[in-house]
DNA sequence: ATGCCGGGCGAAGCCCGA
């Protein structure tokens, strides 16, 4: 089971590189972010003939995310728990109905937060307190989870090409990243960094100043496993062609493989 | 590099992202 996600910065103005991606890469799940369309507009009969079922929390001009998979797509949840009145479409659930192989994934795009003091920054905070409280109801079903997306948290300076220029962003800064090991200490293993000790390893280079050229980058883009999905990496990488491509996303692919349940020693 | 790109909206210029 390969599960990748992608900040796509608009899946319309991003389609023919995703299309390209999905036929050269084929993951069974590819998790969006960013698609900033609703489900109507979303391009769903493109995906489908790439052999995609698709789930969209869309939105207008900002936000959306999706899901999809070429197993059907079961269990659905289209708004994360703990604010009804947050209209802001960033959290889509599912479980991937494939047999030995299921896991429930989700596509995360968690707020920004800059700047840090506007209330963009208490949004970002309370909406990582609702993903630890949800994700910590998600275990008490032990299976396999996989919660991936653009977290927008850099968990450590190893993350980011100029950790002293960065401390006091919202990605960066203390609040930010003791709530993201909030999420860690409830159990669940951050993919990338499980398998990977290496730093200076990015998914994201701003548009300006040739930053990705000379990788000036961020790790932004993580997956989190619960133990049952942990038990099961295989492999994360980062895949740093599409960044390189002609209309690029200022986000690069990130994919994770688990084995299925069967092979679990 | 607190927006010098790039996208949405909508038809110029502003809002937004990290």
């Amino acid at each position: 089971m390969r599960i990748a996600t992608w900040n796509v910065n608009s899946v319309r103005a991003r389609l023919p590189n995703v299309l390209q991606w999905l036929s050269e890469r084929t993951p069974d799940v590819l998790l969006l972010q960013e698609i900033k369309t609703t489900a109507e507009n979303f391009p769903t009969l493109e995906f489908e003939d790439l052999g995609y079922n698709c789930l969209v929390a869309g939105q207008k001009s900002y936000n959306g995310v999706a899901i999809l998979s070429k197993y059907p797509l079961e269990d659905i949840r289209e708004h994360l728990p703990g604010d009804d009145a947050d209209d802001q479409a960033r959290y889509v659930e599912a479980w991937i109905d494939a047999g030995s192989s299921g896991v429930r994934v989700a596509s995360i795009y968690l707020p920004n937060g800059n700047p840090i003091d506007s209330p963009k920054y208490p949004y970002k905070l309370l909406w990582m307190d609702r993903l630890q409280s949800h994700a910590a109801h998600l275990l008490t079903n032990e299976e396999a989870i996989v919660l991936g997306g653009d977290y927008n948290v850099v968990p450590s300076d190893g993350d980011v090409h100029d950790p002293e220029a960065w401390a006091n962003d919202a990605l960066c800064r203390p609040e930010t990243r003791a709530r993201f090991r909030a999420i860690l200490y409830l159990g669940y293993t951050e993919a990338f960094r499980a398998l990977n000790k290496e730093i200076g390893r990015y998914t994201f280079w701003d548009y300006q100043g040739r930053a990705f050229e000379s990788d000036r980058g961020l790790r932004i883009d993580h997956f989190l496993l619960s133990p049952q999905a942990a038990d099961r990496l295989k492999s994360c990488e980062i895949d740093l062609v599409p960044r390189g491509r002609p209309k690029a996303s200022d986000h690069t692919p990130v994919w994770c493989e688990l084995t299925n349940s069967s092979m679990v020693l």
